[in-house]
DNA sequence: TCCAAAGTTCAAATTAGTTTGAACTTTGGA
DNA sequence: TCCAAAGTTCAAACTAATTTGAACTTTGGA
């Protein structure tokens, strides 16, 4: 007998392993790191609140990445953590509104490039003006002016897009 | 008396740096190399067309890189062929128009992983109605339907996202 | 109060992704 | 037709990103 557990029922079934593997590959896409599409793929199939050490042991990833991966997810709003456990663990359940997942996405992964962009093109303007030749100072303000015009654009889209996948 | 120019030379000025950068940064924030943000960004502030030679000497890359960033750039639509060259090289200029970018990128990194995506919830579908307990099978059809519920909004939403960002 | 379980941190190991460079194919003009 | 310049290919080298794991901090309950 046993005392603990055989490793094979730690495993993920064949759903389980195939739902995982589309959230891998959909979070690389987005270029974020396999363990967030691994752990946020099992919570998705998953009936019950799930714990670090859920993920430690049924995707056999180590606990470091599973803290990363849940601290990450969390920054994304694409987990919360369940209150009322039965045992001293933080337990999570997934966000499943693409609302939701999309605006966390927007808010940490794009709104601060947009931002860094804008202030390097600020830095690029004055670069531009100390140019001696008058034909190529037109020509690179016409193009930063287009740059700007890209990111201003950019922006506005943004609450758009968030609104038109809301529902 | 140097046979050739000094690298110095070849090498970019301060302004073209940094326009590099830029544009380096941002490729990367599409999960693209950053031989591709370095070639389409000194199209972008060069006013002449430029050829391979001319990534592989004012980048210093390699011939074999700046061929595989030309090819990737061709095939997003951001950079084109331009014709009546003076010499037998290939020269390119860069496209500048935000609709047409985007429009690439859809088009060649976002649509074939939404394609693949749909197939496989397809193969996730079977595998679910095989489920002998009812009420997961119940609740893994729910969640299910909801993936390719944000799929399907995804899809509708990237001609809107292009339109809206084109002029 | 104390301690074992829970969770975090981060340098090192590993893995994934990019770039190189040498050998190859293609091409335009002498 | 031929050849040198142009461009391509892809395995190996390199670089960047992720994951590990051991040491650490935090925390809830006995």
């Amino acid at each position: 007998m046993p005392e603990v557990l055989d490793k094979s029922e730690y495993e993920l079934d064949p759903l389980e392993r195939q739902v995982v593997g589309v959230f891998v590959d959909g979070v690389k896409v987005l270029g974020l790191p396999r363990s967030i599409g691994e752990i946020y793929g099992l919570l998705f199939i998953s009936q019950e609140a799930l714990s670090l050490d859920d993920f430690v042991q049924r995707l056999n990833m180590s606990k470091g990445s599973a803290s990363q991966g849940i601290r990450m997810l969390k920054s994304l709003g694409a987990i919360r953590e369940v209150n009322g456990n039965a045992d001293r663990r933080t337990y999570y359940e997934p966000a499943v509104e693409l609302k939701r997942l999309v605006g966390g996405f927007i808010r940490e992964q794009i709104r601060p490039h947009l931002d860094s962009g804008k202030s390097k093109i600020n830095l690029l303007n004055s670069t531009a003006e100390s140019l001696d030749d008058p034909l190529r100072r037109k020509f690179i303000s016409e193009r930063l002016e287009r740059l700007e015009s890209w990111m201003t654009r950019g922006g506005r889209v943004l609450p758009i897009l968030q609104r038109l996948l809301g529902q």
